[in-house]
DNA sequence: AATCTATCCAACCGCTTTTAA
DNA sequence: GTTAAAAGCGGTTGGATAGAT
């Protein structure tokens, strides 16, 4: 027997928001914070689930996001962290400042899928597609993803967080003409403001004391926001000045060992990669000149028998 | 102008994990 | 240790809209 869901169990509202339920949200949510989610609906007067409440706040009210179109380098970046962690959208948009895994998943089911089949590239494997007649390259396992055996290694300029000042959930005021329902926050509005509520965001008092020079200071990772990868980002732009012949903030290194010179050490044209040139078909040259140097069937994989443990919290080692 | 098709994305569903009693 | 509730997550659906015919 199908189960029911909360909302029709209750006989709850469904559906699209109206621009009334959204403002009741964000008031409540202003006022309390959303302490639990499932009294919430209750005390905003809204006839909707605590969850459907939950994810129109994370998907949508919430005042840190930053909606609109996904920059290049935002795109290259899910591309690469969606090699390393698959489907986990939600780790892939904590390191994406102001985008939720909601919106991370349809970008990548919409429009990067596309994209990379496009280039010849599988969205699921990172590899190139099979050509007819021709081997095959994801014999069963026999290899790990494209960038299966690269790290992320941030460089001079991470991603930028769009907060800066961190507002306390006390005296939060939320600007209430935006987001209403089909429409696109007001920027003014949204970019410099972070909301605090349930302590829900990272750090970035902590993230600046870390790049003034003091004790590197846990950043905390959330779900609801950037963590361990940007904070690292911004703690290397701070800290030291690794050229990046690449995007930059982003280059391919070696998994194995995260050491400072490893990407001068790793072998040949992959350290001079940029993910441009593999969209654009370098990709598959740099294939070919790497061919000598790869034993197994894997594209970038230099170190057939590294295993990949690609921990996102796991990198606040690397300082 | 009308209809069809493709695309995008907000929201839902159901499962898993975490937390509290 | 057990159980139930809450929260989190990823997959999927369906409505709105743009573009093509």
């Amino acid at each position: 027997m199908a189960k029911q869901s909360c909302c029709h169990k209750k006989k709850l509202r469904r559906g699209l928001w109206s621009p009334e339920e959204d403002e009741k949200l964000m008031n409540h949510i202003a006022k309390y914070g959303h302490g639990c989610w499932s009294s919430v609906p209750k005390l905003a007067g809204l006839e909707r689930c605590g969850k459907s409440c939950r994810l129109r706040w994370i998907n949508y009210l919430r005042p840190d996001l930053k909606r609109g179109t996904f920059s290049q380098e935002e795109e290259d970046l899910i591309i690469h962290l969606h090699s390393l962690l698959g489907n986990k959208w939600s780790q892939i948009a904590a390191q994406l400042p102001g985008r939720t895994d909601n919106e991370v998943k349809n970008f990548w089911n919409s429009y990067i899928k596309k994209r990379l089949r496009e280039r010849g590239i599988d969205p699921a494997t990172h590899q190139p597609l099979a050509e007819p007649g021709g081997a095959t390259a994801t014999a069963a396992g026999a290899c790990r993803a494209v960038f299966g055996d690269v790290d992320l290694i941030p460089t001079t300029t991470p991603l930028q967080a769009p907060f800066a000042d961190p507002m306390p959930l006390d005296g939060v005021k939320l600007p209430l003409e935006w987001p209403v329902a089909g429409t696109a926050a007001p920027s003014s509005s949204l970019s410099r403001s972070s909301c605090y509520l349930q302590g829900g965001c990272f750090d970035m008092d902590a993230l600046h004391q870390h790049c003034a020079g003091a004790v590197p200071a846990p950043v905390v990772p959330s779900a609801s926001s950037s963590s361990t990868l940007t904070s690292m980002a911004e703690a290397e732009h701070c800290n030291t000045n690794v050229a990046s012949a690449g995007l930059p903030w982003l280059e391919l290194g070696p998994n194995a060992v995260a050491d400072a010179g490893h990407v001068d050490s790793y072998a040949g044209a992959l350290d001079e990669l940029r993910w441009s040139e593999y969209f654009d078909g370098a990709f598959q040259a740099a294939v070919s000149q790497q061919g000598a140097l790869q034993a197994g069937p894997c594209v970038y994989s230099g170190k057939d028998d590294v295993a990949v443990h690609f921990d996102v919290h796991g990198l606040s080692n690397w300082c």
